[in-house]
DNA sequence: TGTGATTGGAAAATCGATGTACTGACCGCG
DNA sequence: CGCGGTCAGTACATCGATTTTCCAATCACA
C-alpha cells in the first residue's frame, strides 16, 4: 500500500509532482506555501489553485530536506537522570504544554547519573540537530553545545545557559519555620544524593537558615541519602523509597533524640515514615516529618505528607518558554538566573512538638 | 564561537572539505567511512588516512543530508496517555534500553486521551519520518501509517501491528486465587476508566475467573475508575490516588457487605485504602486490598500493597525488539499477540477474610 | 518612444551525504 | 601486440524543499 518502489510513486506527493499538477514551477508552489513574503506579486487566484491542490493531494513537505536547508530541526533533546516517579514526569507536563504550542517535539535522554552518558548523549543529540536542550537537574560542567540552553534545577554558569531554580532558601525557611513554631527543635535533616544539585544548595540554605533562626544542626542528625553503585538497569530504581527508608533505619540505630525530619523528597520521606513506623515510632505523634516536591501520592500517603511543593510545571513551562525564545533569537540577551517560588503544603505528618521525658 | 556565518565554515566540517582537505573525492571519503562493500578496491593505506582524518577534524556526517538520502529518521514515535507515575516510566525503561542500544532515539507524544491528539499525533510524527510507532495503553482503531507498529498493553487488529499484551487471566487468577483462599467470597472490583484498553481485558478475565472459581460476582459491588473530564492540563492528573479514593468511598455509602477489593492499579489501591481508613475501616483487618502493576511505592504504602506484578520494563523490551525487528525487515511477518506472565507479589494488605458478623 | 517600475513566474544554485556508473592506469597472458 | 581484468579512485545524479537571481511582459509616465 505504501510501497515506495518506482520514482514517480515515493509514497507521497512531492513539491515537484505537485508543481507539475499545477503546471507551476517547483518555486512558486513553495513561495506561496510558506507564506514568503517574496511570494506577493503572485495573484490571489493562483494561491488559491496551489493551496487547494496541496490540501487535495494531501501534500507534506519532506521533513528532512526542509531541515536540511533550513538547518533546524524543530526539535529539542532533553537531558535527565531518569524517567523518575514525580519529578521528571511533572516538570515535562509543563515542558510539553509550551513545545506543542510551538510545533516542537523533543528527544529525552536519561543518563542514568553516569558520567560517560552524561558526555556523550548532547553530543548525540547535537549529531541529531536538536535546536536546543534543556537539563533536567543535571550540572554539566563544560557543555559545549551549538546551541542554546536550558537548566532547570541546575546550574551552569556557562554562556548560553538559562537556570531555573527554585528559592531554596525561602522554601527552607517555610519549612523550617513551620516545625519551629510547632515546637521542633532537634530536627533531624536528610540530605539529597551527592548527584543531585538540588541537594547542595538545599543544604546550604538549611544551614544558612537555621542560623537566621538560631536553631543548632546537629550534624549527628544530618544523614544523607546515598544511591551509590543503584542503578535503573539494575532492577533496582534510586527514586524508590527505599532511598529513605535506609538512612532513617541507620539514623535510629544512632539516635532518637529528634522529634523532627526534613526529608529530601517525599519519595524518601515515604520510606522514611516507613522506617519510623517499623521502629515503633508514630508519625506525627513522635516525630513530625516534612518532604519536598509534593507528588501526586503525597496527599494519599499514610499520613498525608506535610512537604514543600515545589511548582514542577511551571518550572518547566517557564524553562521551555525561554529555550525557545533562545532559539529564535540568538542574539538577544537572557537572565541568567530565574528563581521560582515553593509552597508549603501542610497535612498530617507534621505536629507539635512531644515534650521528650 | 559556533555562528556558522560563511560558507566556508558552517560551524562544523562536512563531507565537501573533509574530502578536499584530503585530496580525495567526497565519494571515496564517504565510501570509506561507510565501509561500503563497493569500496573493497580503496587500499587499507588510504583509509588509514580518511578515518585518521573524520577524526582528527571530528567529522559528523549531517543527520538531516543522510536521512534525507535513506529516507530513515533512526528515530521511534512513542504515543503515550501521559507520562504518568507508574506505567509510562515502567514500560520506558525497558524500551529505552533496547532503542538505545540499536542507536534509535524516539519522540513522546502524549494525548491525554483526547481523540483529536490520537489523530493528530501519529500525523504529526509521520511527517517527522518517524521509522515506527509504539502505542503504549492506546488503542487506535485504524492507524493509517506506513510504518511498522508495536502497541503494548492494547490491541491494535491491523496488519503491521504486533499486540504486546499481559495474560490477564492467568493474572486474575493469581490475584482471585489469593483472595479465594484467604476465605473472602464477597470481593469487590474497582474497574478501570473506560479509556484504558486494559479496563475491558480485565474485567473480561475477572468475569471468566469468577465462574471457573465459582465465585459470585455482585453488580452491586463492581465499581469503576470515572476520569471522564479530568485532565492533565487542569493540574488534576488522571492518575492520583484520588481515581481510587472516590469510588471507594461511593461504595462505603452503599454496603460494606465486602471483605475484599481488586484494584484496578496501584494508584487506585493506595487511594482506596486512604478511604477505606477514613471511613474506620482497616486493612487488612476488615478489608483486604489488591493492587496492579508494582509500583516502586507499592512496597512502601502503609500497609504495603499485595499486588499483580506486571512485567512492565520486559513489555517495553520487548515491545520495541520486535518493532526495531519489523523496522529493519519489513516483509517478515511477525507475530499478531505476545503474551506475558505477571506475578503475584503478597504484602501486608491482604489477610484472611474476617469472619462477618 | 523610451525608461522604469511592477506583475507573474521560472531556472538554477544551494543544503550534505550517498552510491551507481564510469575512467584511466597498469598487469598478466596468450 | 592486444585483450581482459583488477586497482584506485572520480563524476555526477539523486533525495526534496528553499531561495536567490533572473526574465519576460505589461503598464505608467514623461
Amino acid at each position: 500500500m505504501t510501497k515506495g518502489k518506482t520514482p514517480p510513486a515515493p509514497g507521497h506527493v512531492n513539491l515537484r509532482m505537485l508543481a507539475e499538477h499545477l503546471g507551476l514551477s517547483q518555486t512558486t508552489v513553495s513561495l506561496v506555501l510558506n507564506n514568503s513574503p517574496s511570494a506577493k506579486s503572485i495573484p490571489q487566484e493562483t494561491r488559491n489553485r496551489v493551496v487547494e491542490a496541496a490540501q487535495r493531494l494531501d501534500y507534506r513537505p519532506n521533513y528532512f530536506a526542509r531541515s536540511l536547508r533550513q538547518s533546524r530541526s524543530m526539535s529539542v533533546g532533553v537531558l535527565a537522570p531518569d524517567l523518575s516517579e514525580g519529578y521528571f514526569t511533572r516538570v515535562m507536563g509543563g515542558v510539553v504544554e509550551e513545545l506543542t504550542a510551538a510545533r516542537y517535539f523533543y528527544f529525552t535522554a536519561c543518563h542514568d547519573w553516569k558520567p560517560e552518558l552524561i558526555e556523550k548523549y548532547p553530543r548525540m543529540l547535537v549529531e541529531r540537530a536538536v535546536d536546543g536542550f534543556l537539563l533536567l537537574n543535571t550540572s554539566v560542567d563544560e557543555l559545549t553545545v551549538p546551541v542554546p540552553v536550558v537548566a532547570i534545577s541546575a546550574h551552569c554558569s556557562a554562556e548560553k545557559v538559562t537556570n531555573i531554580l527554585l528559592d531554596h532558601h525561602q522554601a527552607v525557611q517555610r519549612a523550617l519555620s513551620h516545625l519551629y513554631h510547632l515546637g521542633h527543635r532537634r530536627i533531624a535533616f536528610m540530605r539529597g544524593p551527592r548527584a543531585i544539585p538540588d541537594s547542595e544548595f538545599r543544604w546550604e540554605s538549611i544551614q544558612q537558615v537555621a542560623r537566621e533562626m538560631d536553631l543548632k544542626l546537629d550534624p549527628e542528625l544530618a544523614i544523607r541519602i546515598d544511591t551509590a553503585g543503584w542503578s535503573t538497569k539494575g532492577g533496582q530504581h534510586p527514586m524508590a523509597p527505599e532511598i529513605g527508608y535506609k538512612p532513617m533505619q541507620a539514623l535510629l540505630e544512632q539516635t532518637r533524640a529528634f522529634t523532627a525530619v526534613f526529608c529530601f523528597n517525599d519519595i524518601s520521606a515515604i520510606g522514611a515514615i516507613r522506617a519510623l513506623k517499623d521502629a515503633g515510632l508514630s508519625v506525627p505523634g513522635d516525630v513530625s516529618v516534612v518532604g519536598f516536591d509534593d507528588i501526586l501520592s503525597a496527599a494519599y500517603a499514610t499520613p498525608s505528607l506535610t512537604t514543600v511543593r515545589q511548582p514542577l510545571a511551571e518550572m518547566g513551562r517557564r524553562g521551555a518558554k525561554v529555550l525557545l525564545e533562545r532559539i529564535a533569537d540568538k542574539k538577544k540577551t537572557f537572565p541568567t538566573d530565574i528563581f521560582m517560588e515553593s509552597e508549603l503544603i501542610i497535612r498530617e505528618s507534621t505536629g507539635p512538638a512531644k515534650h521528650r521525658s
